[in-house]
DNA sequence: TTTAATAATTTGATATAACAAATCAAATAA
DNA sequence: TTATTTGATTTGTTATATCAAATTATTAAA
Protein backbone atom coordinates (compact mmCIF):
# COMPACT_ATOMS: atom_id res chain seq x y z
CA UNK A 1 0.00 0.00 0.00
CA UNK A 2 1.17 3.64 -0.88
CA UNK A 3 -0.36 6.29 1.07
CA UNK A 4 0.10 9.75 -0.19
CA UNK A 5 1.20 11.68 2.88
CA UNK A 6 1.95 15.31 3.08
CA UNK A 7 6.06 15.48 4.42
CA UNK A 8 6.49 17.17 7.30
CA UNK A 9 8.25 20.23 7.32
CA UNK A 10 9.93 21.14 9.85
CA UNK A 11 9.49 23.90 12.26
CA UNK A 12 11.22 26.76 10.98
CA UNK A 13 15.05 27.69 12.51
CA UNK A 14 15.09 30.83 14.90
CA UNK A 15 17.39 32.16 12.65
CA UNK A 16 15.12 31.78 10.09
CA UNK A 17 12.40 33.21 12.15
CA UNK A 18 14.21 36.15 13.13
CA UNK A 19 15.09 36.66 9.83
CA UNK A 20 12.56 37.06 8.73
CA UNK A 21 10.50 39.06 11.43
CA UNK A 22 13.45 41.38 10.74
CA UNK A 23 12.91 41.63 6.98
CA UNK A 24 9.47 42.48 7.29
CA UNK A 25 10.04 45.05 9.59
CA UNK A 26 11.83 46.42 7.26
CA UNK A 27 9.76 46.52 4.66
CA UNK A 28 6.93 47.63 6.74
CA UNK A 29 9.34 51.06 7.60
CA UNK A 30 9.87 50.01 10.95
CA UNK A 31 13.05 51.11 10.63
CA UNK A 32 14.54 54.20 9.58
CA UNK A 33 17.43 53.66 7.31
CA UNK A 34 20.41 54.49 9.68
CA UNK A 35 18.77 53.02 12.76
CA UNK A 36 21.18 50.79 14.80
CA UNK A 37 20.34 47.46 15.77
CA UNK A 38 22.43 45.66 18.69
CA UNK A 39 21.98 42.64 19.14
CA UNK A 40 20.95 42.16 22.37
CA UNK A 41 17.78 44.76 21.85
CA UNK A 42 16.47 42.43 18.83
CA UNK A 43 16.74 39.40 21.19
CA UNK A 44 14.63 40.63 23.76
CA UNK A 45 12.50 41.88 21.78
CA UNK A 46 11.97 38.50 19.88
CA UNK A 47 12.73 36.37 23.30
CA UNK A 48 15.53 34.54 21.88
CA UNK A 49 19.23 34.17 22.82
CA UNK A 50 21.90 36.17 21.01
CA UNK A 51 22.98 32.96 18.73
CA UNK A 52 20.51 33.41 16.37
CA UNK A 53 19.97 36.71 15.86
CA UNK A 54 23.91 37.60 15.20
CA UNK A 55 23.10 34.71 12.99
CA UNK A 56 20.16 36.18 11.19
CA UNK A 57 22.00 40.27 11.43
CA UNK A 58 25.07 38.46 9.77
CA UNK A 59 23.13 37.10 6.88
CA UNK A 60 21.07 40.38 6.61
CA UNK A 61 24.93 42.21 6.76
CA UNK A 62 26.35 40.18 4.05
CA UNK A 63 23.06 40.90 1.85
CA UNK A 64 23.72 44.66 2.15
CA UNK A 65 20.37 45.05 3.58
CA UNK A 66 22.08 45.95 6.98
CA UNK A 67 25.54 47.92 7.21
CA UNK A 68 28.55 47.40 8.87
CA UNK A 69 30.06 50.08 10.46
CA UNK A 70 34.13 49.78 11.57
CA UNK A 71 32.76 49.87 14.98
CA UNK A 72 31.20 46.76 14.34
CA UNK A 73 28.20 48.65 15.16
CA UNK A 74 24.92 47.28 12.48
CA UNK A 75 22.37 49.82 10.89
CA UNK A 76 19.90 50.00 8.42
CA UNK A 77 21.86 50.32 5.80
CA UNK A 78 21.80 53.88 4.07
CA UNK A 79 21.16 54.12 0.50
CA UNK A 80 23.39 57.05 -1.19
CA UNK A 81 22.24 58.07 -4.54
CA UNK A 82 24.91 56.87 -6.29
CA UNK A 83 24.24 53.31 -5.06
CA UNK A 84 20.21 54.00 -5.33
CA UNK A 85 21.01 54.52 -9.85
CA UNK A 86 23.07 51.62 -9.50
CA UNK A 87 20.01 49.76 -8.29
CA UNK A 88 17.91 51.30 -10.65
CA UNK A 89 19.76 50.20 -13.55
CA UNK A 90 19.63 46.52 -12.23
CA UNK A 91 16.15 46.60 -11.46
CA UNK A 92 15.15 47.40 -14.70
CA UNK A 93 17.21 44.80 -16.07
CA UNK A 94 16.52 41.99 -13.86
CA UNK A 95 12.52 42.76 -13.74
CA UNK A 96 11.71 43.12 -17.34
CA UNK A 97 13.69 40.21 -17.68
CA UNK A 98 11.50 38.31 -15.50
CA UNK A 99 8.42 40.10 -16.78
CA UNK A 100 8.83 38.88 -20.48
CA UNK A 101 9.55 35.70 -19.28
CA UNK A 102 6.49 35.26 -16.59
CA UNK A 103 4.11 36.43 -19.50
CA UNK A 104 4.15 32.86 -21.62
CA UNK A 105 4.38 31.20 -18.07
CA UNK A 106 1.47 32.88 -15.76
CA UNK A 107 -1.36 30.56 -14.67
CA UNK A 108 -4.89 32.36 -15.20
CA UNK A 109 -4.54 32.26 -11.33
CA UNK A 110 -1.60 34.02 -11.32
CA UNK A 111 -2.87 36.50 -13.63
CA UNK A 112 -5.99 36.69 -11.62
CA UNK A 113 -3.90 37.12 -8.59
CA UNK A 114 -1.79 40.17 -10.09
CA UNK A 115 -5.01 42.18 -11.83
CA UNK A 116 -6.67 41.85 -8.22
CA UNK A 117 -3.46 42.94 -6.18
CA UNK A 118 -3.60 45.84 -8.37
CA UNK A 119 -7.05 47.09 -7.82
CA UNK A 120 -6.80 46.43 -4.45
CA UNK A 121 -3.31 48.69 -4.58
CA UNK A 122 -5.41 51.48 -6.02
CA UNK A 123 -8.50 51.56 -3.60
CA UNK A 124 -6.25 51.34 -1.00
CA UNK A 125 -4.13 54.65 -2.47
CA UNK A 126 -7.64 56.14 -2.91
CA UNK A 127 -8.46 55.62 1.03
CA UNK A 128 -5.00 56.61 1.66
CA UNK A 129 -4.48 53.48 3.56
CA UNK A 130 -0.83 53.68 2.21
CA UNK A 131 0.36 50.26 4.59
CA UNK A 132 -2.03 48.39 2.66
CA UNK A 133 -1.30 49.95 -0.53
CA UNK A 134 2.87 49.18 -0.13
CA UNK A 135 1.51 45.79 0.57
CA UNK A 136 -0.56 44.97 -2.85
CA UNK A 137 2.22 46.96 -4.99
CA UNK A 138 4.54 44.33 -3.60
CA UNK A 139 2.19 41.58 -3.99
CA UNK A 140 1.10 43.02 -7.80
CA UNK A 141 5.35 42.63 -8.85
CA UNK A 142 6.22 39.53 -7.17
CA UNK A 143 3.00 37.27 -8.57
CA UNK A 144 4.64 37.93 -11.95
CA UNK A 145 8.58 37.69 -10.80
CA UNK A 146 7.75 34.60 -9.41
CA UNK A 147 5.49 33.09 -12.41
CA UNK A 148 8.84 33.42 -14.31
CA UNK A 149 9.84 30.45 -12.43
CA UNK A 150 13.59 31.73 -11.62
CA UNK A 151 14.64 30.92 -8.26
CA UNK A 152 17.91 32.89 -8.53
CA UNK A 153 16.33 36.08 -10.41
CA UNK A 154 13.44 36.25 -7.76
CA UNK A 155 15.73 36.12 -5.07
CA UNK A 156 17.95 39.04 -6.42
CA UNK A 157 15.06 40.99 -7.03
CA UNK A 158 13.46 40.18 -3.54
CA UNK A 159 16.93 41.30 -2.05
CA UNK A 160 16.49 44.95 -4.23
CA UNK A 161 13.58 45.64 -2.72
CA UNK A 162 14.48 45.11 0.32
CA UNK A 163 17.32 47.44 0.30
CA UNK A 164 14.80 50.09 -0.65
CA UNK A 165 12.18 49.13 1.37
CA UNK A 166 13.15 51.21 4.50
CA UNK A 167 12.55 53.94 2.36
CA UNK A 168 9.56 53.65 0.74
CA UNK A 169 7.37 53.68 3.31
CA UNK A 170 8.67 57.21 3.04
CA UNK A 171 8.21 58.08 -0.85
CA UNK A 172 4.90 56.31 -1.21
CA UNK A 173 2.26 58.31 0.19
CA UNK A 174 3.09 60.96 -2.62
CA UNK A 175 4.10 58.24 -5.28
CA UNK A 176 0.59 56.44 -5.02
CA UNK A 177 -1.71 59.31 -5.76
CA UNK A 178 0.24 60.24 -8.79
CA UNK A 179 -1.78 59.99 -11.80
CA UNK A 180 1.13 58.72 -14.08
CA UNK A 181 1.68 55.88 -11.81
CA UNK A 182 -1.63 54.73 -11.64
CA UNK A 183 -2.07 54.55 -15.43
CA UNK A 184 1.15 53.16 -16.19
CA UNK A 185 0.04 50.36 -12.95
CA UNK A 186 -3.57 49.56 -14.78
CA UNK A 187 -1.52 49.19 -18.13
CA UNK A 188 1.01 46.73 -16.91
CA UNK A 189 -2.10 44.74 -15.71
CA UNK A 190 -3.71 45.26 -18.79
CA UNK A 191 -0.31 43.80 -20.48
CA UNK A 192 -0.45 40.98 -18.16
CA UNK A 193 -3.90 39.58 -19.44
CA UNK A 194 -3.01 40.41 -22.99
CA UNK A 195 0.09 38.54 -22.12
CA UNK A 196 2.18 41.03 -23.88
CA UNK A 197 5.52 40.71 -22.69
CA UNK A 198 6.96 42.86 -24.42
CA UNK A 199 4.67 45.60 -23.11
CA UNK A 200 4.44 44.73 -19.57
CA UNK A 201 8.25 44.94 -19.65
CA UNK A 202 8.24 48.40 -20.98
CA UNK A 203 5.60 49.42 -18.16
CA UNK A 204 7.88 47.85 -15.02
CA UNK A 205 10.32 50.05 -16.23
CA UNK A 206 8.16 53.03 -16.40
CA UNK A 207 7.27 51.64 -13.24
CA UNK A 208 10.99 51.31 -12.03
CA UNK A 209 11.99 54.61 -13.22
CA UNK A 210 9.36 56.85 -11.27
CA UNK A 211 9.77 54.97 -8.45
CA UNK A 212 13.23 55.74 -8.09
CA UNK A 213 12.98 59.61 -9.45
CA UNK A 214 10.56 60.14 -6.42
CA UNK A 215 13.41 58.24 -3.73
CA UNK A 216 16.03 60.23 -5.35
CA UNK A 217 14.56 63.46 -4.66
CA UNK A 218 13.36 62.20 -1.17
CA UNK A 219 17.50 61.41 -0.73
CA UNK A 220 18.49 64.97 -2.44
CA UNK A 221 15.86 66.66 0.16
CA UNK A 222 17.64 64.60 2.86
CA UNK A 223 21.00 66.07 2.07
CA UNK A 224 19.95 69.20 2.17
CA UNK A 225 18.39 69.14 4.88
CA UNK A 226 21.81 68.04 6.99
CA UNK B 1 49.35 69.36 14.28
CA UNK B 2 47.67 67.37 11.97
CA UNK B 3 49.01 64.50 11.09
CA UNK B 4 48.01 62.18 8.60
CA UNK B 5 47.94 58.71 9.62
CA UNK B 6 46.56 55.37 7.50
CA UNK B 7 43.61 54.18 9.23
CA UNK B 8 43.83 51.14 11.04
CA UNK B 9 41.83 48.43 10.06
CA UNK B 10 40.66 46.22 12.99
CA UNK B 11 41.39 42.46 12.06
CA UNK B 12 38.80 40.64 10.54
CA UNK B 13 36.29 38.85 12.20
CA UNK B 14 36.12 35.29 12.67
CA UNK B 15 33.26 34.69 10.94
CA UNK B 16 34.37 36.64 7.68
CA UNK B 17 37.70 35.38 7.75
CA UNK B 18 36.04 31.46 7.70
CA UNK B 19 33.99 33.22 4.88
CA UNK B 20 36.82 33.87 2.75
CA UNK B 21 38.50 30.91 3.68
CA UNK B 22 35.53 28.76 2.29
CA UNK B 23 34.63 30.81 -0.82
CA UNK B 24 38.23 30.63 -1.96
CA UNK B 25 38.51 26.70 -1.43
CA UNK B 26 34.83 26.73 -3.54
CA UNK B 27 36.71 28.60 -6.09
CA UNK B 28 39.60 26.36 -6.38
CA UNK B 29 37.41 23.23 -6.44
CA UNK B 30 38.49 22.07 -3.58
CA UNK B 31 34.98 20.47 -2.87
CA UNK B 32 32.40 18.89 -5.31
CA UNK B 33 29.04 19.80 -5.47
CA UNK B 34 27.43 17.88 -3.25
CA UNK B 35 29.96 17.66 -0.79
CA UNK B 36 28.89 17.70 2.39
CA UNK B 37 30.07 19.79 5.15
CA UNK B 38 29.94 19.65 8.99
CA UNK B 39 30.50 22.17 11.18
CA UNK B 40 32.85 20.20 13.23
CA UNK B 41 34.51 19.67 10.35
CA UNK B 42 35.09 22.78 9.41
CA UNK B 43 35.28 24.20 12.72
CA UNK B 44 38.39 21.66 13.67
CA UNK B 45 40.11 21.85 10.16
CA UNK B 46 40.31 25.80 10.45
CA UNK B 47 40.92 25.72 14.66
CA UNK B 48 38.07 27.75 15.38
CA UNK B 49 34.78 27.22 17.50
CA UNK B 50 31.44 26.10 16.55
CA UNK B 51 30.24 29.90 16.60
CA UNK B 52 32.02 31.49 14.08
CA UNK B 53 31.86 28.11 11.47
CA UNK B 54 28.13 28.38 11.79
CA UNK B 55 27.88 31.97 10.83
CA UNK B 56 29.83 31.85 7.72
CA UNK B 57 27.56 28.85 6.78
CA UNK B 58 25.03 30.38 7.20
CA UNK B 59 26.07 33.39 5.07
CA UNK B 60 26.86 30.85 2.16
CA UNK B 61 23.83 29.14 2.53
CA UNK B 62 22.31 31.98 2.33
CA UNK B 63 23.95 33.18 -0.71
CA UNK B 64 23.00 29.86 -2.55
CA UNK B 65 26.66 28.58 -2.45
CA UNK B 66 25.71 26.25 -0.07
CA UNK B 67 22.22 24.16 0.00
CA UNK B 68 20.72 23.15 3.25
CA UNK B 69 19.05 19.70 3.17
CA UNK B 70 15.76 18.70 4.91
CA UNK B 71 17.76 17.38 7.64
CA UNK B 72 19.36 20.49 8.16
CA UNK B 73 22.82 19.55 6.33
CA UNK B 74 24.48 21.74 4.31
CA UNK B 75 26.19 20.53 0.71
CA UNK B 76 27.97 22.58 -1.68
CA UNK B 77 24.80 23.36 -3.64
CA UNK B 78 24.41 21.61 -6.97
CA UNK B 79 23.61 22.96 -9.90
CA UNK B 80 20.70 21.81 -11.83
CA UNK B 81 20.51 22.41 -15.89
CA UNK B 82 17.44 25.07 -15.41
CA UNK B 83 19.29 27.05 -12.65
CA UNK B 84 22.29 26.86 -14.92
CA UNK B 85 20.45 28.56 -17.98
CA UNK B 86 19.30 31.37 -15.40
CA UNK B 87 22.09 32.14 -14.28
CA UNK B 88 23.56 32.48 -17.80
CA UNK B 89 20.55 34.66 -18.92
CA UNK B 90 21.70 36.54 -15.41
CA UNK B 91 25.07 36.88 -16.17
CA UNK B 92 24.77 38.41 -19.85
CA UNK B 93 22.90 40.92 -18.53
CA UNK B 94 25.23 42.19 -16.06
CA UNK B 95 28.24 41.30 -16.98
CA UNK B 96 27.69 43.04 -20.15
CA UNK B 97 26.28 46.07 -18.23
CA UNK B 98 29.29 45.89 -16.58
CA UNK B 99 31.84 46.35 -19.21
CA UNK B 100 30.17 48.53 -20.64
CA UNK B 101 30.19 50.85 -18.05
CA UNK B 102 33.64 50.04 -17.14
CA UNK B 103 34.79 50.95 -20.38
CA UNK B 104 34.52 54.69 -19.94
CA UNK B 105 35.87 54.26 -16.57
CA UNK B 106 38.74 52.05 -16.58
CA UNK B 107 41.70 53.76 -15.81
CA UNK B 108 45.24 52.68 -18.03
CA UNK B 109 46.38 50.74 -14.72
CA UNK B 110 43.12 48.75 -15.10
CA UNK B 111 43.53 47.92 -18.39
CA UNK B 112 46.97 47.15 -18.12
CA UNK B 113 46.15 44.43 -15.60
CA UNK B 114 43.20 42.68 -17.66
CA UNK B 115 45.38 42.52 -20.60
CA UNK B 116 48.26 41.02 -18.47
CA UNK B 117 45.91 38.64 -16.83
CA UNK B 118 44.51 37.97 -20.37
CA UNK B 119 48.05 37.16 -21.26
CA UNK B 120 48.94 35.32 -18.42
CA UNK B 121 45.73 33.22 -18.76
CA UNK B 122 46.35 31.92 -22.40
CA UNK B 123 50.22 31.73 -21.32
CA UNK B 124 48.72 29.35 -18.35
CA UNK B 125 46.95 27.34 -20.46
CA UNK B 126 49.12 26.52 -23.09
CA UNK B 127 51.23 24.85 -20.15
CA UNK B 128 48.49 23.27 -19.42
CA UNK B 129 48.63 24.75 -15.57
CA UNK B 130 44.86 25.05 -15.15
CA UNK B 131 44.84 26.46 -12.07
CA UNK B 132 46.70 29.69 -12.75
CA UNK B 133 44.72 30.12 -15.72
CA UNK B 134 41.38 29.92 -13.83
CA UNK B 135 42.85 32.29 -11.17
CA UNK B 136 44.20 35.05 -14.13
CA UNK B 137 40.52 34.60 -16.11
CA UNK B 138 39.08 35.71 -12.89
CA UNK B 139 41.09 38.54 -12.38
CA UNK B 140 40.68 39.59 -16.39
CA UNK B 141 36.81 39.74 -15.40
CA UNK B 142 36.67 41.40 -12.20
CA UNK B 143 39.75 43.79 -13.15
CA UNK B 144 36.66 44.71 -15.76
CA UNK B 145 33.77 44.30 -13.20
CA UNK B 146 35.21 46.53 -10.78
CA UNK B 147 36.53 49.30 -13.30
CA UNK B 148 32.42 49.87 -13.24
CA UNK B 149 32.67 51.66 -9.67
CA UNK B 150 29.32 49.99 -8.77
CA UNK B 151 29.77 47.55 -5.72
CA UNK B 152 25.60 45.95 -5.63
CA UNK B 153 26.42 45.12 -9.15
CA UNK B 154 29.94 43.77 -8.84
CA UNK B 155 28.49 41.88 -5.43
CA UNK B 156 26.18 40.33 -7.81
CA UNK B 157 27.75 39.03 -10.27
CA UNK B 158 30.64 37.43 -7.40
CA UNK B 159 28.03 35.82 -6.29
CA UNK B 160 26.93 34.15 -9.37
CA UNK B 161 30.34 32.73 -10.43
CA UNK B 162 30.68 31.53 -6.90
CA UNK B 163 27.89 29.22 -7.23
CA UNK B 164 29.64 27.79 -10.32
CA UNK B 165 33.01 28.13 -9.13
CA UNK B 166 33.05 24.50 -7.85
CA UNK B 167 32.56 23.37 -11.32
CA UNK B 168 34.76 25.39 -13.12
CA UNK B 169 37.87 23.14 -12.34
CA UNK B 170 35.97 20.35 -13.90
CA UNK B 171 35.46 22.16 -17.20
CA UNK B 172 37.95 24.55 -17.64
CA UNK B 173 40.79 22.00 -19.05
CA UNK B 174 39.47 21.32 -21.94
CA UNK B 175 37.60 24.91 -22.39
CA UNK B 176 40.48 26.69 -22.65
CA UNK B 177 42.00 25.01 -25.31
CA UNK B 178 38.96 25.74 -27.26
CA UNK B 179 40.70 28.46 -30.07
CA UNK B 180 37.32 30.11 -29.96
CA UNK B 181 37.42 30.91 -26.24
CA UNK B 182 41.16 32.04 -26.87
CA UNK B 183 40.30 34.39 -29.74
CA UNK B 184 37.27 35.85 -28.06
CA UNK B 185 39.84 36.78 -25.39
CA UNK B 186 41.90 38.40 -26.87
CA UNK B 187 39.10 40.23 -28.71
CA UNK B 188 38.04 41.38 -25.59
CA UNK B 189 41.14 42.41 -24.66
CA UNK B 190 41.50 44.45 -27.90
CA UNK B 191 38.15 45.96 -27.22
CA UNK B 192 39.21 47.06 -23.68
CA UNK B 193 42.08 49.00 -24.96
CA UNK B 194 39.93 50.67 -27.48
CA UNK B 195 37.46 51.45 -24.59
CA UNK B 196 34.44 50.23 -27.24
CA UNK B 197 32.51 49.50 -24.44
CA UNK B 198 29.99 47.42 -27.19
CA UNK B 199 32.36 45.11 -29.14
CA UNK B 200 33.60 44.41 -25.27
CA UNK B 201 29.90 43.39 -24.19
CA UNK B 202 29.58 41.25 -27.33
CA UNK B 203 32.99 39.35 -26.69
CA UNK B 204 31.93 39.16 -22.48
CA UNK B 205 28.52 37.75 -23.91
CA UNK B 206 30.33 35.10 -26.10
CA UNK B 207 32.38 34.14 -23.05
CA UNK B 208 29.37 33.62 -21.03
CA UNK B 209 27.90 31.73 -23.33
CA UNK B 210 30.68 29.35 -24.19
CA UNK B 211 31.32 28.20 -21.16
CA UNK B 212 27.94 27.98 -20.24
CA UNK B 213 27.43 25.61 -22.93
CA UNK B 214 30.51 23.56 -21.72
CA UNK B 215 29.25 23.49 -18.32
CA UNK B 216 26.11 22.49 -19.35
CA UNK B 217 27.27 19.35 -21.89
CA UNK B 218 28.60 18.37 -18.74
CA UNK B 219 26.09 18.29 -16.49
CA UNK B 220 24.26 16.60 -19.01
CA UNK B 221 26.77 13.70 -19.03
CA UNK B 222 27.34 13.25 -15.40
CA UNK B 223 23.09 13.55 -15.18
CA UNK B 224 23.29 10.25 -17.90
CA UNK B 225 26.16 8.59 -15.73
CA UNK B 226 23.81 8.65 -12.52
C1' DT C 1 22.13 -14.01 5.35
C1' DT C 2 18.88 -10.59 5.72
C1' DT C 3 15.90 -7.80 8.47
C1' DA C 4 14.47 -5.43 12.63
C1' DA C 5 15.35 -3.33 16.87
C1' DT C 6 18.30 -1.10 19.97
C1' DA C 7 22.38 1.33 21.50
C1' DA C 8 26.14 4.57 20.54
C1' DT C 9 27.69 8.42 18.03
C1' DT C 10 27.51 12.32 15.33
C1' DT C 11 25.54 16.60 14.16
C1' DG C 12 22.87 20.82 14.19
C1' DA C 13 20.37 24.27 17.26
C1' DT C 14 20.33 27.15 21.06
C1' DA C 15 21.64 29.33 25.31
C1' DT C 16 24.96 31.03 28.29
C1' DA C 17 29.42 32.58 30.03
C1' DA C 18 33.49 35.25 29.56
C1' DC C 19 36.18 38.72 27.51
C1' DA C 20 37.62 42.85 25.01
C1' DA C 21 36.54 46.90 22.62
C1' DA C 22 33.69 50.74 22.48
C1' DT C 23 30.50 53.97 24.46
C1' DC C 24 28.62 56.67 27.99
C1' DA C 25 28.61 58.97 32.67
C1' DA C 26 30.71 61.05 36.42
C1' DA C 27 34.13 63.29 38.57
C1' DT C 28 38.10 66.07 38.52
C1' DA C 29 41.26 69.64 36.76
C1' DA C 30 41.95 73.56 33.75
C1' DT D 1 32.12 76.57 32.23
C1' DT D 2 34.90 73.62 29.38
C1' DA D 3 38.07 69.97 28.81
C1' DT D 4 40.13 65.68 30.49
C1' DT D 5 40.43 61.67 32.80
C1' DT D 6 38.59 57.84 35.21
C1' DG D 7 35.08 54.50 36.10
C1' DA D 8 30.82 52.04 34.85
C1' DT D 9 28.05 50.12 31.28
C1' DT D 10 26.95 48.53 26.96
C1' DT D 11 27.95 45.87 22.97
C1' DG D 12 30.11 42.68 19.78
C1' DT D 13 33.03 38.41 19.62
C1' DT D 14 34.06 33.87 20.66
C1' DA D 15 34.02 29.51 23.07
C1' DT D 16 31.65 26.07 25.47
C1' DA D 17 27.83 23.31 27.36
C1' DT D 18 23.53 21.13 26.54
C1' DC D 19 19.89 19.02 24.15
C1' DA D 20 17.35 16.90 20.44
C1' DA D 21 17.28 15.06 15.98
C1' DA D 22 19.56 12.27 12.87
C1' DT D 23 22.86 8.92 11.55
C1' DT D 24 25.60 4.96 12.16
C1' DA D 25 26.94 0.72 14.46
C1' DT D 26 25.64 -3.22 16.90
C1' DT D 27 23.03 -6.79 18.32
C1' DA D 28 19.09 -9.85 18.17
C1' DA D 29 15.56 -12.11 15.64
C1' DA D 30 13.70 -13.99 11.33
Amino acid sequence: MTIHLESIERADTLTEQVCQNLREALIGGMFPPGERLTMRFVATALGVSLTPVREALGILAAEGVLEMLPNRTLIVAPISIDVLREITEIRVMLETFASKTASKLLTENDIAAAVSANDEMIRATEAKDFKRAIRHNRDFHFTIYRGAGMPTLFKMIENLWLRTGAYVNLTHPGFGLMPKAVENHNRAAAAIIARDGRALARFIEIDIRLSAERLEAMLKAKVEAA
